[in-house]
DNA sequence: AACTTGGACAACCGCGCACAT
DNA sequence: TATGTGCGCGGTTGTCCAAGT
């Protein structure tokens, strides 16, 4: 029921950075008990530590167990981390269950310091895994960009377009790849969206006055899909028009889901024998939050790791110029 | 050289759950 | 059933260090 008073609370219980000595202490009296702990609460004492059990426990399980593995995290790590999380939110100790000698601590760092800023670059927000609104990242990145760029003027704006997507190097989704096409185009053409829609054949850029309920009009005046299936739809497009785009974020996702398809596997270990305490415990909090994730309106990249994977031939990425340069060479060369 | 800023990560804190009594 | 105990979890803070001014 209620919580104990925890002995860190007592005077003269150390805090602070472990020391050397503190560590091979811990490390010996764990290793003489087999590796087993019986009571973190009576741990310190038994092993002639001045520190609260609790710490003990946080020291060794997320620094000192002999299975934790060290160093960087590789790319697969990363992407498997984006998508157990997409799946099960915040639930850092089962993530964890998933990466061989990975720390909940650890992942959870790593996210916060690493992947969730590389997200926001790349237009997705990192709690829901929805592409952030358009004006989110147009509006302040590309289209401030843009806005700011000196001499944008007829001439100079495929130009300050290049300069604008090179100087944000992180967009990454293909909504707003999409966008900076259209507003490309438009740029190129100045004609406007429905030329642009003309010359790609579909509805990608529609009128503002369109009746599209799921649609929603960006700063620059193009009507973008809110709703997921809008945005597949626009990556298929995207696609068959020969443009390259160069959504990772949705390919790694779709991708990984057909790997890792977690809910799966552990209602499948549920099924077949016991597991562990904490495993067993996680189970009905962790369908719980697959669930959410998958309902509306917070529809996002949960439902995405359900789907097929989407083809994307001649994917690059966006962090290569490469891309900017082929889009550029595409508006210029399409029939006005 | 001194100071500031920001990133990375270890460690702490408080809550809730499971279990024992 | 009520209460106590211990542990695990997620959020937050503290500390170190490198880069920038």
């Amino acid at each position: 029921m209620g919580r104990s008073p925890c002995c860190c609370h007592d005077a003269g219980v150390k805090k602070g950075p472990w020391t050397e000595e503190e560590d091979r202490t811990l490390v010996g009296h764990i290793e003489r008990h087999g590796g087993h702990v019986s009571s973190w609460r009576n741990l310190p004492k038994a092993a002639g530590l001045n520190r609260c059990g609790k710490s003990c426990r946080l020291r060794w399980t997320n620094y000192l167990r002999p299975d934790i593995k060290r160093g960087n995290f590789t790319d697969d790590e990363e992407r498997l981390i984006i998508a157990l999380h997409a799946k099960l939110g915040n639930k850092w100790s089962t993530i964890a269950t998933h990466l061989d000698g990975r720390t909940d601590n650890e992942i959870k760092n790593y996210w916060n310091t690493h992947i969730r800023k590389k997200l926001l670059r790349m237009g997705v927000d990192p709690v829901t895994h929805q592409r952030l609104p358009p004006d989110d990242v147009l509006g302040l990145g590309l289209g401030g960009a843009l806005l700011a760029s000196p001499g944008a003027g007829a001439r100079g704006l495929p130009e300050a377009i290049l300069a604008a997507a090179a100087s944000l190097g992180g967009l990454n989704s293909v909504l707003v790849q999409a966008q900076a096409l259209q507003l490309l185009l438009q740029a190129v053409n100045g004609g406007g969206a429905t030329a642009a829609a003309g010359l790609m054949g579909a509805n990608l850029v529609a009128s503002p006055a369109t009746d599209n309920n799921n649609a929603m009009v960006n700063n620059a005046g193009s009507v973008v899909p809110t709703n997921f299936h809008d945005q597949i739809n626009m990556t298929n497009l995207l696609a068959h028009a020969s443009y390259p785009p160069a959504d990772d974020y949705l390919n790694t996702m779709a991708r990984f889901a057909e790997h890792h398809d977690v809910v799966q596997q552990q209602q499948q270990l549920n099924a077949s024998a016991p597991a562990p305490a904490a495993t067993v415990a996680s189970f009905p909090q962790e369908e719980g939050v697959a669930a959410a994730a998958g309902r509306r309106p917070v529809q996002g990249f949960a439902d995405l790791l359900l789907s097929e994977p989407i083809e994307m031939p001649g994917m690059c990425s966006l962090e290569d110029d490469r891309f900017w340069k082929d889009m550029l060479a595409e508006g210029n060369s399409l029939p006005l």
